[in-house]
DNA sequence: ACACAAGCTGACCAAGCGGTCAAGAAAATT
DNA sequence: AATTTTCTTGACCGCTTGGTCAGCTTGTGT
């Protein structure tokens, strides 16, 4: 028992309440964007007093900044299934996959992205430039390389991509338009299936990969 | 000339006054959202005096209101192109042609559109559940008869809607993202043509109507 | 030419906003 | 047990917001 435990109790209080706080904005900036977002509310949501946010985040904008960080690097990590992918029904695939389930399992913070970048990403502007450039023509290169080699057919990687972004957010930014289309009930486990089933046939075929 | 030429002074500065506020309203909303828009700015950006808005326009939420019902019109008369199509290559592609020429040429609606379904579509709720519904009753219908044609693979046609409808939104909606990715450049002439072809390749191609 | 209606606008207001702060409570260190 | 450091919070502040309104200008019908 030499072994320092460490979680202190100040440590612990510190984490909870800043994790308190960061879903409770992740779920407001969602439901009313930046500029509708208030602190007030979101400090209801978290159950905590106001003043008690400006203390472990000093201004709104440094708050929302970084839910829109934590959303960026869970986003980046489904590409991961990119990777290493012997042939792209294989990658591609599991590319689709890993961004349904972000959809469906994190959609506010799907939604503040959008938000973020629909209004011109004030914030996130490095971002887009720096990380998530490289990241593209990274992708870009793989898509290319696997149509050189005669695996897929030679359609142009970089819409492909906004492609697979697209159909696969939809489900979490329109996700209540698809759930009013729904007849006002959530998609079902077998609704996720068959979305993410339609979306593999379609575009694997599409790119002749299938 | 007994025929009343009808225009009045009157009649046309308002139909102008109109034009003008919905116009900057359009796009400050799609900049800002609902939230952080305000009605000074509006003002500004129509070069009237804000009292004036309030003159043609009670609250801001009514304003808000017309701008999302103008944009839903015209998006809603897209799908003509999909109406009496002999097949899904023609109707379908004729579709795409036509929702990419509106994110092209109208992304202001397009944004303030997608920011009121994000937020859970607090002021058109009823338009999602009477036209919209109707609407894509209809079409999936429509391509319903295209499966059991033969003309083509057995998707589902709800799904293919939703894809269709993200992939051409894509372009206006996270049009500042793909502009950064194109280096900052607005997307060319041959850029635009690029991504509808690719769109309507995959697709058809995908739903095997190719 | 007149009178009435429609259109316009600067000045103003209550409400709500993001953010501050001083003073106290709780935990860690000595 | 004393002291220092971190944390917590009600009360408060300057500022911006959506919206109002009285008084003015402009257009229309007679």
């Amino acid at each position: 028992m030499t072994q320092d435990p460490r979680p202190s109790k100040r440590e612990e209080t510190r984490r909870e309440n800043e994790r308190l706080i960061l879903s409770a904005a992740e779920k407001v900036f969602a439901e009313a964007g930046f500029g509708g977002a208030t602190m007030q509310l979101i400090a209801d949501v978290a159950g905590l007093p106001k003043a008690n946010l400006h203390y472990y985040f000093t201004t709104k904008e440094e708050l929302y900044r970084r839910v829109v960080q934590d959303i960026f690097e869970i986003w980046l990590h489904a590409a991961d299934s990119f990777d290493n992918a012997p042939d792209p029904a294989t990658g591609i695939g599991a590319y689709i996959d890993a961004k349904m389930n972000i959809s469906r399992h994190h959609p506010h913070g799907s939604k503040v992205w959008a938000s973020e970048v629909m209004h011109g990403a004030p914030v996130i502007q490095d971002y887009l430039e720096g990380t998530l450039r490289d990241w593209t023509n990274g992708r870009i290169a793989a898509i290319q390389g696997w149509i050189d080699a005669g695996q897929m057919a030679p359609i142009d990687p970089r819409h492909l991509l906004y492609m697979l972004w697209a159909t696969t957010q939809h489900y979490a930014d329109f996700g209540h338009q698809v759930e009013t289309l729904n007849n006002g009930a959530p998609l079902s486990d077998a609704d996720w299936k068959l979305a993410s089933d339609n979306i593999k046939t379609i575009i694997l075929r599409g790119i002749g990969a299938a």
